[in-house]
DNA sequence: TCATTGCCTTGACTTATGTCAAAAGGTCAT
DNA sequence: ATGACCTTTTGACATAAGTCAAGGCAATGA
């Protein structure tokens, strides 16, 4: 349980700030906690300020108008969001919802825009953040678009194992019904493709625990598709 | 062919500014031509610096391995692209090429960032720019995975109404090939769409330009799905 | 320990959309 | 006009992935 001082340093939004700046920003912080389950902002909410995670899990998502969800991000430590609806000037474009119980910083609009106007190496930061994502975005459009499940599945272990600096397994932070919806499909869908991966000695999946059995071939399948039988 | 500070002065990104801001930022810019078909950057090249479209159109687009292409947006005058690359320090993300002959303005990186950092409300537009196109990849995405490509085609065509102040008919600005790879199909699936949304007397298409002759049907049927036999 | 609940898997079936191939229109320069 | 080229349409077909329904598994709590 880390203080607030010690998080807000700790953010890459906040990195290289001087002492004196992560002071200001400690004092325009109001903390919130949310429990799993709960739902921290809805699309169309007035987007009066945004959010960085101390400690929790958060899901950015939205809604079908059958209600079937797509998730966007999955958020975890020292991430922000809801910066969007700040700039813009619009409403939440998403849903966010605790997907673990946790502790966020909230940050009101106009104080925020006030820091970052007083101080440009935070609007870079900032402008880095946005620009990461988007990137983000482009890759998983081109995804959805241009590869199948198994291709996109392929792609979200290997991303996975970068991120947890493993090459042998990886831990999924979700459960495997949130992961279908962020690869855009369906419980059953992915589901299949794990069995189909297994079959093949890709992989050995054991509840939330996936080892790797040939990366290369995973990589093969993330980049080319076909492999599958 | 209007002259550069004319165009600087009229693009959102830098909206607002003082006159001696734009005469700073002119004096930054370089001016490029493109034909038709040519190649901005390729995805993977060094992005040392960003555009600003003073006339023409330009089309940002993934490949896949085996050569699809996803375009991810269509750009006009006095819009922005490749910042993403000057934000993240990264090579350019996606590709860009020129889908009509194009003067396009160059704003080297360091020579911007420079500025950005001496002026809060071009950082502020920057920033308001990047949001709100990730809203629209927010859009996107949930689309392609929520939506099918009718509701998709219904969607768009309602996009284009509204960004061209018409609620009659409207004109594509590109082929309708391209228009299948922007939502995320093939010319094939897009044309028999267009073939059944005539059928139901929802549209009437003569080569780009589609007339709405059930504009409620068309809404229904982007946030609904459903209604094509 | 047993029951309840939620998550995941499996099976049978349907369907939207992709692929391949060919024909039909348009456009442009010679 | 004529032909070359590109875009769009049409047809026949293959298939990835969604839907619906039921069963299994595992964790949690009385």
């Amino acid at each position: 349980m880390k203080n607030i001082l010690n998080i807000i340093s700790h953010a890459p939004l906040f990195h290289g700030l001087p002492e004196n700046q992560l002071h200001e920003i400690k004092r325009i912080t109001i903390t919130k906690r949310v429990k799993k389950g709960e739902i921290v902002f809805s699309e169309g909410d007035n987007g009066n300020g945004f959010y960085v995670i101390a400690d929790g899990i958060i899901k950015i998502f939205k809604l079908s108008s059958e209600g079937k969800e797509k998730i966007l991000h999955i958020f975890r430590n020292g991430e922000p969001f809801g910066e969007v609806a700040v700039f813009t000037g619009q409403t939440f474009p998403a849903h966010a919802q605790a997907i673990s119980n946790s502790r966020l910083l909230f940050f009101p609009k106009n104080e925020f825009v006030g820091l970052i106007s007083a101080n440009p190496s935070l609007s870079l930061n900032m402008l880095a953040e946005l620009s990461i994502r988007l990137h983000h975005f482009a890759v998983q459009i081109a995804s959805l678009s241009l590869k199948e499940v198994p291709g996109r599945l392929a792609s979200y272990l290997i991303y996975l194992a970068d991120e947890q600096n493993r090459d042998d397994s990886v831990t999924l932070k979700i459960s495997k019904g949130q992961l279908a919806s962020l690869l855009g499909t369906v419980p059953e869908t992915l589901s299949r493709i794990f069995g189909k991966m297994t079959d093949q000695k890709l992989i050995k999946v054991s509840g939330r625990n996936i080892s790797f059995l040939n990366y290369i071939g995973l990589e093969e399948l993330a980049d080319h598709g076909k492999t599958l039988i």
